[in-house]
DNA sequence: GCGACAG
DNA sequence: ATCTTGTCGC
């Protein structure tokens, strides 16, 4: 399926534009290249909660900052809206994307880098939601998955925590599967946008907590199911 | 042709 | 993606 293939209805306004610029920047090694401030201060975590049974179809966005010596939650923002696209494997940026930016839009305090909830340039386009927020926002982002889209591992993943391994699709390292947690399965980290895959995940490593997930995005994704709660469900 | 398929 | 207590394993 191609993005040409997308009724026009579905999409958000500049959604084209997103998909040209990306290939662009990738030409240029914009996305992969590191672009981080020399400290990073500020962290963010992206996530969207929804209820597959609400008719209406209302997605919850949420952006929590966190302090990066810390990794406490300094400040937060949400959006919630209807629907405009559905979810289709390898369009989820255009489903999430418009409430994500329109809460990150609404922080008082920017972030010196942003990780997303799914997957970066592992993708059957290069285009996955972290790498959709970083071109619209133009923010280095990182992609944080919970499960493979496209490509193969390497490999056979050590059982132990801290352990990596490179997976690969058509013949190319496209993100690190990383044991975040010691009998877990595997996090998928890729390059989101202005970043080098293994400053990825040196970084996530270093948010880890003691959980499958890194701090920002598993703040994000609570923030989010209580934002979602909160707005009555 | 068949299966796989982020959230 | 969400619902939901207890329960099994390290």
């Amino acid at each position: 399926m191609q993005i040409n293939a997308i009724p026009r209805e579905w999409l958000y306004p500049g959604s084209l534009e997103v998909a040209t610029k990306l290939q662009l920047q990738l030409a240029q090694q914009v996305i992969t290249t590191d672009q981080l401030p020399d400290n990073i201060q500020y962290i963010a975590g992206m996530d969207v909660s929804s209820n597959w049974r609400d008719p209406k179809q209302i997605i919850y966005a949420t952006c929590v900052v966190l302090d990066a010596k810390t990794l406490r939650v300094v400040t937060s923002a949400s959006a919630h809206m209807q629907q405009k696209f559905p979810y289709i494997p390898g369009f989820l940026g255009f489903r999430e994307a418009p409430a994500l930016v329109e809460a990150f839009a609404q922080l008082s305090l920017k972030p010196d880098l942003i990780l997303v909830d799914g997957h970066g340039i592992s993708h059957p386009r290069k285009l996955g939601i972290a790498s959709h927020i970083g071109v619209l926002l133009d923010i280095p982002t990182i992609g944080v998955a919970k499960s493979i889209l496209i490509g193969k591992p390497a490999g056979t993943l050590d059982l132990a925590a801290d352990a990596t391994m490179p997976l690969l699709w058509q013949e190319q390292t496209i993100a690190m599967l990383l044991r975040s947690k010691n009998r877990c399965n595997p996090l998928i980290i890729a390059t989101g946008h202005k970043i080098a895959l293994p400053t990825a995940v040196k970084l996530v490593k270093s948010y880890l907590r003691g959980y499958r997930l890194p701090e920002p995005t598993r703040q994000a994704h609570l923030a989010a199911n209580a934002y979602r709660r909160k707005l009555h469900d």
